[in-house]
DNA sequence: TCAATAGTGTCTATTAGACAGTATACA
DNA sequence: TGTATACTGTCTAATAGACACTATTGA
């Protein structure tokens, strides 16, 4: 309908305008959170909405560098994993550009993550995300990227597939337990995940390292 | 070589060149094929790739819309079910650009697929997959794509989630068995299979038809 | 000693695989 | 009748879950 009047129909084509979106998750008190930013420009200026970045060809020497680079930008450090998750595109989906798409990528960061807003960055919120459905409505169709991110982390860790980074470099069996339940949102039994995570070879022992408070300490293992 | 590339958009950042290829997947001869085209443009001209084409923000409404387009460009029709694999992009992928990117989506079509080579497709053939990672390599990182592409359709098939279309409208448990044989490239127990089938509620009868040779005929059923 | 958490033994339920049996078509 | 394929019964193996038990620390 809107068909703009520079657009060629023979080579070299007009492109869209892409971006890269980041799904940033953290277990905080028990539940699963994702960051959510404060948007300054339109469209949807004001909501929240997933922290991205346009795509800078002269800069990123892949998507997953371009990533990086948004990363480093809006929150001030890098990520030690990314996963990609879905690109989605179409018209009218940003004033600046009649068509816009998005490459979606999704870390599972440690809780402590520094919430520093970058350039561009009014504000960096966690929220639950067992909330992002409900309520405020999100820029976009960001609800729904980050619901396909949150799927995709639940079933890496029903899969015992921790995402690098994810894990302190030294945890316990309990600890380990403790973070898959909180991403999944649900209990394990505890002699089914111990005999899982043996069976695997996931772990290995860190000799004559133990911790605990006034009870038996744990086994210290770091990830093989 | 690059400035015919340069695409003038809106926002300040000049954007990549966007593709869309396709893996379409088939079973042959009791095993699983891919369409390869072969190419009549730099770069890796001569040499066999991906089916795809470049996307056209005044034709396409969405990533997957763009797939279709070109699934009718080069073959000839539209296909029943796309999943997106991944999108790859980086600096170098093509002379045509500086910066070129990739939305790969596969689909099961049925065998009988007519490979009518359609705009500017030299020849289109199906080769195994099995052979794809030896003998004459393909262009770009299309390999690689491909294994990503058999590797997310045959967990969906161990899941029991059959793309839609990939299945005749009607069949027999036998037959959906050998399908998914052919599909994973492996033996499936028939008790288990059938169980399993049975359990997950994948179809319903079909009352009243059978089919069969000199031999007793099978239960026909469909997708429910 | 107790409290609290770590780790194990073991029984049961569920699921998967193996294999032999029965069923039903046509020649 | 035989043969070929469809379907089922059933035993066994592997895995998952439940739950109680022991182990080890500090208070």
């Amino acid at each position: 309908m809107s068909s703009n009047a520079t657009t060629s129909n023979t080579p070299p084509y007009r492109m869209p305008l892409v971006r890269v979106d980041l799904v940033l998750l953290a277990v905080q008190q028990g539940c699963l959170h994702v960051i959510v930013s404060k948007r300054q420009e339109t469209p949807f200026k004001g909501q929240w909405g997933l922290p991205g970045g346009v795509l800078r060809i002269d800069l990123d020497m892949s998507l997953e560098a371009a990533a990086q680079r948004v990363a480093q930008e809006r929150l001030g450090r890098k990520l030690s994993n990314l996963d990609q998750v879905v690109t989605v595109g179409g018209p009218d989906r940003d004033p600046r550009a009649p068509w816009a798409m998005t490459v979606v990528y999704g870390s599972l960061v440690s809780a402590d993550l520094e919430t520093t807003p970058g350039k561009r960055v009014q504000a960096l919120n966690w929220r639950p995300v067992s909330e992002i459905g409900a309520g405020e409505p999100l820029a976009f169709d960001h609800a729904k990227l980050i619901r396909m991110a949150v799927q995709q982390l639940r079933q890496a860790v029903r899969d015992l597939r921790f995402p690098a980074g994810a894990t302190p470099d030294e945890f316990t069996l309990p600890e380990l337990q403790a973070l898959s339940e909180s991403i999944l949102g649900e209990k394990i039994d505890k002699v089914t995940f111990r005999r899982r995570v043996e069976a695997t070879q996931l772990v290995e022992p860190v000799t004559g390292s133990m911790r605990g408070g006034a009870h038996r300490p744990a086994q210290v293992y770091r990830l093989r």
